[in-house]
DNA sequence: CAGTATCCCGGACGATACTG
DNA sequence: CAGTATCGTCCGGGATACTG
């Protein structure tokens, strides 16, 4: 995909990627996809995300432009977030990406079986000699 | 996304996100994209991988169908790997996502630019009181 | 050439406690 | 309510050495 391209915008796709793949913020940009919401609820609704991690995963999406963070100045606070444009926009391509596991999980999983359950010899295809 | 979805398809999606995510992945599905290549090829293409993390990253590849391994039995031993057709349908949404970081890239840089410079107390937007 | 085995370190992440 | 601070654990991944 970087061949001939600027090393820089490489460097950018790596990062993203890397975002993604961490353990929540597919889940965080799936639950604000369906509207702005406060931090607490996004506590509930993620489940299993600790007050830390919800607030770093927040934090770093809220750097790269992908989820706005309006603070409403009552007592107690009251913080919300919501999707910015380009975050609407990127949440595209990711629950295209997500469509396609979806819509492959039954190759995936029988390909999985059948590599856990190969033997050790029979490992491999056998290529006609050079 | 998994809102009323088959959790195990869920988790799948999770899986294959924290496979993208990681530090190879994509680099080696782009390079095999190219077509097929040998294992001393990888290594030399994805500049910096280590033999261990080749290994392992194909192997995982390998594990949900995604590259298939060809061993052909000379000496010394020769291995191909290359996509399968699953993995060419994989990387169409691969690429996309690639393909909108690299148009986004601006966008991207702005924001975090905006959002290292910004004061600590102008750290957010105001809502109004509810 | 194409691996596997072993050791080791740094960072991701969870748990917990504290605060405006 | 919505954080920040601190500590401890686990494991991803690099370096190196060995092998069919």
């Amino acid at each position: 995909m970087c061949d001939g391209y600027d090393p820089a915008k490489c460097t950018t796709v790596s990062e993203m990627l890397a975002r993604l793949g961490d353990k929540w913020t597919v889940l965080v940009i799936m639950m604000l996809d369906d509207g702005p919401q406060r931090f607490s609820d996004l506590k509930r609704m993620v489940v299993g995300v600790s007050q830390r991690m919800l607030t770093l995963t927040l934090r770093a999406l809220e750097r790269d432009g992908i989820v706005e963070r309006t603070v409403y100045p009552t007592v107690p606070p009251r913080v919300e977030y919501a999707l910015t444009d380009l975050g609407r926009s990127f949440s595209v391509p990711v629950k295209a990406l997500g469509g396609w596991v979806f819509a492959n999980h039954d190759n995936i999983q029988t390909a999985r079986v059948r590599f856990d359950n190969r033997l050790p010899d029979s490992s491999a295809k056998i290529g006609k000699a050079a």
